[in-house]
Order: structure tokens, then sequence, then C-alpha cells
DNA sequence: CTCCGACGCGGTTTC
DNA sequence: CGCGTCGGAG
């Protein structure tokens, strides 16, 4: 097998792409900048795991290439990928870690941070707030500044930190972020920036940064010439996966890196930016070209291998309404007889029912549960099917919405650890004093200010200013954190947090059981770690994404569908795709039509559900919605509309269909009485 | 100062 | 619904 039989079996344009900058017979050098623009299902991760592979091939260390992907599951479906390219070109070498950096943006700052720490004043010890912690310290200060008590309501926690973080990863003055995207709180701007202020002095004051502070504090750091040069010299290449959900502060860092654009790939589809609410700005991919003289190549990949030619068809319907963007059109050489499927059903049970008879009788035909999904635009649509599923005994995974790092039990455990580790990180400490009884806000503010005053906080416990209720609970809270402090030895010393934990969730919680059962599951993650300091940070920069209805992991081997927000649904494929709730008020959501962008973004989010499909693609459309209004006013419903995405004239893209088969034996059976009491089922979901 | 129940209001997507 | 805030009891 020669060296270059792998690029065989790309199409000319993928071959570009990775033969980019690597002329045949030329040894390695890095070539000028590189933009690939690549369609929904065109192998791009292929053609990108291809590229390192043959620039590897080539002589490249990989050592000195960056690569960043959008969550930590592509970084490592990359290296895979990459791995197994390498072995069959060069023969078996040491597997491992061939690609020493690859992550996430995030992932990879922090680990430059702690490196760095020292040059740009910053102690490498620091722990990361997740955005819970972000909001809970948010809301410290908001009290503490009097913003709880003003005379009209205040933005909420989360408001004000959603606001803060906007400000920052666009890079624009809070008065723009304010009038583009949070205008009804425009008018507490002074309040707003003098709690952004504190919010900072607490930050650096705690030695704790949040995600956007990774990002910030990398961006400042690349703001020193020599740095840059230093940290963008450590890097030959420097690729980047989803480029079109990247924000502008993520563009300043790599433009800082490598100003000329030598050694540097980006990869996306302006057609899939859907992450423009955490500041991504398409034109990040829209003007990477001329960001650079002479400007960036471009590659685009339209062939299309994921999905048939009638799903191919509806989806680009959908996406040639769309006001602005790199034109192309998918296409395919998978025909099928078969179009996608617009199913109007009379409401989400029914939806859900519809889902549950089809998932089955697919699997009866011999696709498993695996290969076949529910995507959603928000994490509760999908209420209704999950509890249909589980009445039928259909196992499932949930991705997207609610974690398991966002249960209260889960972050009090973490909690201990990271005040363990930081006794300067007042809301891991705040939450972990106020566990004990008869300690409340006010007395926990009282010991943390008297335990930052000591340069070793945890050595003083003793002496701290417990109130006399705490007593017992205090001195066992204590031991523990000395035992941690100690560090006995990881993950053993996760035993003894969860032995002090356990009485306290006993008592606070009801569902003690079910609740210890996850603890002792995040045992098992901690044991994966090498450390305490790795297992925080990279569990709060890589939260384990799936939740299932059982309280454990379904075991590997174990079939089950696949219900996913369609954000979280970026980058994936199975052959059977459900899209539920395709409505107005849903797709696009009712939350984000204000603006004509937000509306676009929706399109594309539309686009992106179709377009994970393979072989059968399902829109549902519930007629009926309730709304979950008191019993005692009745129960009251709205009518939806078939998303505004998918006009009249795009309907010969689909088979319109309606379930139960015959519409109107569902019509009959509602005129001639009540057949199921659906005023009684949606009660009892709450009871 | 803590704890608990009453009440009002908002409610998406995620590193 | 579930969160956050407020008022009153211990």
């Amino acid at each position: 097998m020669t060296a270059v039989a792998y690029l065989e079996k790309l199409n000319p344009d993928q071959r570009r792409a990775v033969k980019h900058g690597l002329p045949d017979g030329s040894s390695a050098p890095a070539g000028g900048p590189l933009l690939i623009i690549a369609g929904a299902g065109s192998g791009k991760t292929n053609t990108l795991a291809h590229r390192v592979a043959h620039l590897i091939v080539r002589g490249a260390d990989p050592q000195r290439m960056l690569l960043m992907t959008f969550s930590r599951r592509a970084a490592a479906e990359m290296t895979r990928r990459v791995e197994r390219i390498c072995a069959e070109a060069l023969g078996a070498t040491g597997g491992g870690d061939v690609l020493a950096w690859a992550g996430t943006f995030h992932a990879i700052g922090a680990r430059l941070l702690r490196e760095y720490a020292g040059a740009i004043g910053l102690d490498p010890a620091f722990t990361i707030h997740d955005r819970e912690d972000s909001a809970d310290l948010m809301n410290l200060i908001r009290h503490e500044l009097g913003f709880s008590k003003t005379e009209s309501r205040f933005p909420t926690k989360g408001t004000c930190l959603a606001i803060y973080s906007r400000a920052v990863n666009a890079e624009i003055p809070l008065e723009q972020a304010l009038l583009g995207a949070f205008p009804w709180c425009a008018r507490w701007h002074d309040e707003l920036r003098r709690l952004f202020a504190a919010y900072v002095e607490a930050k650096q004051a705690q030695n704790v940064l949040d995600y956007d502070d990774l990002l910030l504090y990398w961006a400042q750091m690349t703001q020193d010439e020599a740095l840059a040069e230093e940290i963008g010299g450590r890097f030959d290449h420097i690729l980047v996966d989803e480029y079109q959900d990247t924000n502008r502060l993520q563009a300043s860092i790599l433009l800082a890196l490598k100003p000329k654009g030598q050694g540097l790939t980006v990869v996306g589809d302006d057609a899939q930016s859907i992450y423009s609410f955490r500041a991504a700005t398409v034109r990040n991919i829209l003007e990477f070209p001329k960001s650079f003289t002479p400007p960036a190549e471009v590659v685009t990949l339209d062939r299309n291998y994921r999905s048939t030619e009638p799903i191919l068809a509806a989806a680009n319907a959908v996406i040639s309404l769309a006001a602005e963007r790199y034109a192309k059109n998918l296409w395919t050489e998978r025909r099928s007889a078969e179009r996608p499927q617009l199913v109007a059903v009379r409401d989400e049970s029914d939806q859900a029912r519809f889902i549950a008879e089809r998932v089955l009788e697919a699997r009866e035909a011999g696709m498993t549960l695996k290969q076949q999904a529910a995507l959603f635009r928000a994490s509760h649509h999908s209420a209704m099917l999950e509890l249909e599923l589980a009445r039928r005994n259909i196992p499932f995974v949930k991705f997207g919405g609610l974690k398991f790092l966002d249960s209260a039990h889960v972050k009090d455990l973490l909690a201990l650890l990271r005040f363990a580790q930081n006794p300067r990180d007042r809301v891991a400490g705040f939450r972990i004093l106020q566990i004990l009884p008869g300690v409340g806000p006010s007395s926990a503010q009282k010991i943390l200010d008297f335990l930052i005053e000591r340069p070793d906080p945890l050595a003083c416990l003793a002496e701290a200013p417990t109130p006399p209720r705490a007593g017992e609970e205090w001195r066992g809270l204590a031991a523990t954190l000395q035992i941690l402090h100690a560090r006995e030895g990881w993950p053993a010393e996760m035993e003894a947090a969860r032995r002090w934990y356990e009485p306290h969730l006993e008592r606070l919680h009801e569902d003690a059981p079910s609740r210890l059962a996850d603890l002792v599951q995040l045992e098992q993650i901690a044991a994966c770690y090498p450390s305490r300091e790795r297992f925080l940070t990279e569990l709060t920069l890589d939260p384990p994404d799936a939740t299932s209805d059982e309280a454990g992991p379904p075991l590997r081997d174990e079939d089950y569908l696949i219900l996913s927000t369609i954000h979280s649904a970026k980058g994936q494929e199975w052959k059977s795709v459900f899209v539920l709730n395709a409505v107005d008020g849903c797709i696009p959501s009712d939350l984000a039509t204000g603006t004509a962008a937000e509306i676009e973004e929706e399109r594309r989010l539309l686009y992106v559900a179709m377009t994970r499909a393979r072989d059968s693609l399902l829109l549902v459309t519930p007629q009926r919605f309730f709304t979950h209004g008191k019993p005692a006013q009745g129960d009251r419903h709205v009518y939806a509309s078939r998303t505004r995405f998918i006009p009249a004239e795009m309907l010969r893209h689909f088979e319109c269909v309606s379930w139960p088969a015959a519409a109107a034996t569902g019509e009959r059976l509602a005129r001639g009485g009540l057949r199921v009491d659906v005023r009684a089922k949606m009660r009892g979901m709450w009871g």
C-alpha cells in the first residue's frame, strides 16, 4: 500500500482540502490559510482527519498541532480517526496520544493558562466555575450591592450573567450588548456596569475563572506580542472545526496566534450556524478569507454522502429561503422514492404514541433503536415522549437539557472538592457551609470572611466563628476538609467526601437512595481521572452530556433510542430521524422571534435537524398544545400551525399524512363522546 | 438568624 | 411546573 492510498478514497474537493499547502513531493511546510466550507454530511470530519493525518505522514510533528473542536466528543472522534489513517499509511505507529493538543477552545485555554499563569499574574491553582457557579457568584454580588431589592425588578442572576457573557464574547461594549440582545434591561446599564466590575474583582480575589475568562485571559495574553509569538510558535498547524459557531473572541485568539494565517485551517458550514445565543457569529466564517493577504483559499464540499435525494431536496428547499449564506446546494447520488413525511397529529400525546409506535415498527424491521433519533428544539419538548417510552419499556438516552451535574446533590459533592482545592472559592464554600443544619447565608458569609484572611484557610477551620447549633456537624466537615486538604490520594478521597455527605443527603432529600446512586456513579467517573484537579477541571469543561431514564448509564452494548436537542445533535447522523413539534412557536421558538437574525437562526436549526437523517425523515406537527394552566381554570389549549419555514409551496417535497391513519376516524370519535380523558391525563402528569 | 410555607412570575439552545 | 422572594414563627 502506497503512502497516499488513503487519498484515493476521497473525492476531488476533499482531496484538494487535504493536500492544501502540501503539493506532491514537497516536504511539510505550513501552507497559507485554508477555509473548508463543508456542507452537512459532506464528509467533513473525515476530510479534516485526513488532512491532519496527511500532514503527519508528510512529516509534520503531531505534538506541534493544535486541533480545536466544538466538544470533547468531537475531539476524541477526530483523534481516533487520525490514528487509524496514520496507522494504515505508516504501519503500526505507537498508539496513544498522537494528538497532544486536541480539545475545545475552553479546554485548551485552561491548559495554556495554567502553563503561562506565571507570566500573566495568575495563580495556576485557579478553579473553574461553570455556568451555575458563575450565576451564584453573580447573585451574591447582586445582593451585596443591594440590587435584589430594587423598586422594579432587576434582571435575574442568569440574565445578568448572559449580558456579561455577551459583551465579553462578542467583544462589544455593554451598551451595545444591552441594545442588541437585552433591550428590556437597558435601563439598568449603570447598575450592571457596577455589578460586573464587582463580579470581576470577586473572581480575582477568589482565584476562580468562569468559562468566558478561559477565552478572555487567553485573548488578553495574546495581546502581548512576545507571548503571542511564543504560543503561536508552538504550533505549526492550527485546525478549527465548526468554525461557524465561534465568536469574535475566539477569532481574535486565532488571529493573534497566526496573524498571517500560515498553517491555519478552519472548517465549517455557515448554513449550520446555530449558536449565536452564545455570541457565535457567522461572520467569522464569512469573513475569514479576507482576513489575510493573500486571502485564504476556499474549498467547498457540497457532495452529500449521508441523506437520500428527497431528504436533501427538502432540506435544500428550507435553507434556500435563508437571507444570507455562501451559495451552495448539496447534492447526492443516493436515490430514493421516499419523500420525508410531514405528519399531522392531534396533540403531543398522539405525537408521543406515534413516535413510539413507529420506532418499534422500525425495530421489528431490523433497525436498531440506536439508529433512530427524536430531535427537538427545547429540552422539555420531549417530556411526553419520555413518559410514553417509559410506559412501553423502550430504553432511551437523552442528550442536551438538564445534566447530571446540575442536580443539587452532585453539585454539593463537587463543591466540597472544589473548596478543598481552592478555599478562596466562595461559591463552593457558601454552598458547602449551608448544608450544615443551623448555618444559613449569614453565618456562612462570616465563616468565609474569617477564613479568607488566613494564609492557609483550611488549617484554621477549628477557630472559625461557627454558630453553636452547628457544633457536632461542623467538626465532621472540618475533619473531612482536612483529609481532602492533606490529599490522601485520588480517587480514595472521593469516598471520604461521600461519606461525609451521605447523612446530610438523607436529611435533606426525600429521594436519598436514587441520589446516592448518582454519587456512586460520580465516584466511578472520578476514578477515570488522574488527579482531583484534572477531574474538577475536565468535568466542568466537558460534562457528561447524556441522561437516561435509568439511574445509571445504560449498559454499553444495550440498545436505546436517542433523544436529543437539535443543538446537541450537531455533527451526528441517524438512519431515521423524527423531528418533534415542527410547528410555529417551537421551531421557531416563540422566544426567538424578536429579530430577523433570530428567525434566520431558527431556520438553520430546522435545517440542521433535517440533515441529520440518512434514510428516513419525519417531521411531526401536533395541532393542539395544552397550556399548563391551573386545572381549576380548566384546561386551555392553543392551536399550532406548521412551521413557517415550510410554506405551502414547499409541501411538494413532503408526503403529508395524518395519524392516526384515518383522520376522519379521530374526528368522529371525538364527536362521539369522551374517549380518552386527556384532561385527567394532563393533570395526572403533575400529580 | 434560620427555616418553612405562601405567593408571583418566567419559561431555549451550551462551552 | 420550579425558582426566587418575602413574611412570620421558633
